[in-house]
DNA sequence: GAATGGCTTTGACGCAGATCAAACGAGACA
DNA sequence: TGTCTCGTTTGATCTGCGTCAAAGCCATTC
């Protein structure tokens, strides 16, 4: 239990994710109401945290920890399509059955809302009707940039472009900045890397070894990863030098 | 010019996206609104609607043909990310610069609004946000799904899911439904369809003609299709037999 | 410290789809 | 009627990644 436990201070004001979320823009009187339907979930890595086709009774944030969520076909073949991180939302107001399954790529706290009193804040409480659709459209563009790393991207540009997306996130979270070294641990197995790039995990560790090998990143162990040169790694995902992924 | 000449009747209550654009929810009072700062204009097949990066001081929505969404990357490869039909949205509130290419597949008429006096709109009235946000959701939903085409499914798989996407929007447009036999109109050329796929054309066309080998569908020129048994295109695609493409 | 199990790496081989190349069909225009 | 162009088809060949298989690494447990 490494975690820090939010769930015990169930006040707004001290989340790590209240600027960030879909509170984000909330007056003191909005977060008052947000604190009487919400509450407090964990789950361990790989836990399912919601079943494609169940029915939703909640909406909710991620506090901390990394989710994914997932599509998977008939005969097995599964697509992640979409990674969560602290502050992202789950669930769509307006429609009762989960569209894909999430589960926990590592242990994960959620600030869960009932859901019948979520939807009937949206439409009372422009704030947070108007944070959700930035936030959506965000997911958007994210969604887009993936489709051209799925549709086009050589296996050695995937790789790279999915180290060069976590990097650029772990520096929105206080590290350091672009161009310059950067270091930080995977928060996903081969296998969940694999489903995220459309690739098999023997391609991810394969290509793993490769940039290894050809010094664009360093490896300590399976997980942690040491990229000296960002703007190399840039380049080996295809993009344009200072390219921006948002998410 | 076979198209009825919208951009004649500048009443928003005769319009054919009325009940499905961003418009849809909107009180006559607000269409009042919307009518003075909407202006109409016509793209040719072929003309970049928007060059990505530019700047934009209008959103809009597709009255009538269809427009694609596309990346580029340095080296020229490209990826359609999106396929903009009739009421579909273009542009994104608070945002200055296009984040893609917007091409004109067809012939294209838009309903453009000024970008300002909508962004006030948005916060002003519940209504145009609210629709705007449900139909990004939609948006979303798709894009996952796609997601999962590209990481996932065989060339054969990708034109049938394509095929059935069409097949099932000229529905829900009008002609028969689905399981039942369907005839259309491809509104894309193979390199089109190569770039939504992310395939090369070569394999679109050998697709193509494997399917229609097979007798899974039925050719005449090269753009009218007709689908002998859905379900049976929709088990070339991969998908639940009565799997749900929204878009 | 041996054994178990999860994750990862590495190798050998085959195939789906890319690439390179040529030719076809149909409409536009002289 | 010829020829130009654009979209398309088809063939031959190449290759990146998937598939199958085996073994390595490391933490946990008895």
């Amino acid at each position: 239990m490494s975690v820090p436990d939010f769930t015990m201070s169930p006040n707004c004001s001290d989340c790590p994710i209240r600027h960030r979320a879909v509170c984000a823009r909330c007056e003191p009187n909005e977060l008052e109401r947000l604190e009487e339907i919400k509450y407090y979930r964990t789950f361990e890595t790989g836990q399912t945290i919601i079943w494609s086709g169940d029915k939703m009774d909640f909406v909710g944030s991620v506090v901390s920890g990394i989710a994914s969520l997932t599509q998977t076909m008939e005969d097995g073949r599964t697509q992640m399509v979409g990674l969560l991180l602290p502050s992202d939302f789950v669930g769509r107001p307006g429609r009762d059955g989960a569209a894909y399954d999430v589960v926990a790529t590592t242990d994960v706290v959620m600030c869960c809302f009932r859901k019948k009193p979520f939807e009937a804040m949206m439409t009372d409480t422009p704030h947070v009707a108007h944070r959700l659709l930035e936030m959506t459209l965000d997911e958007l563009d994210s969604a887009r940039e993936w489709m051209l790393v799925l549709g086009r991207k050589t296996a050695r540009e995937k790789i790279a472009s999915l180290l060069s997306i976590i990097a650029r996130r772990n520096a929105s979270m206080g590290v350091g900045i672009a161009s310059k070294a950067m270091i930080f641990d995977l928060p996903l197995t081969r296998e969940a890397m694999a489903d995220y790039l459309g690739l098999t995990l023997e391609t991810v560790s394969r290509q793993m070894s490769a940039l290894k090998r050809d010094g664009v990143i360093l490896l300590e162990g399976k997980r942690h990863v040491t990229v000296p040169d960002m703007r190399r790694l840039l380049e080996e995902a295809g993009d344009d030098s200072d390219g921006g992924y948002p998410i």
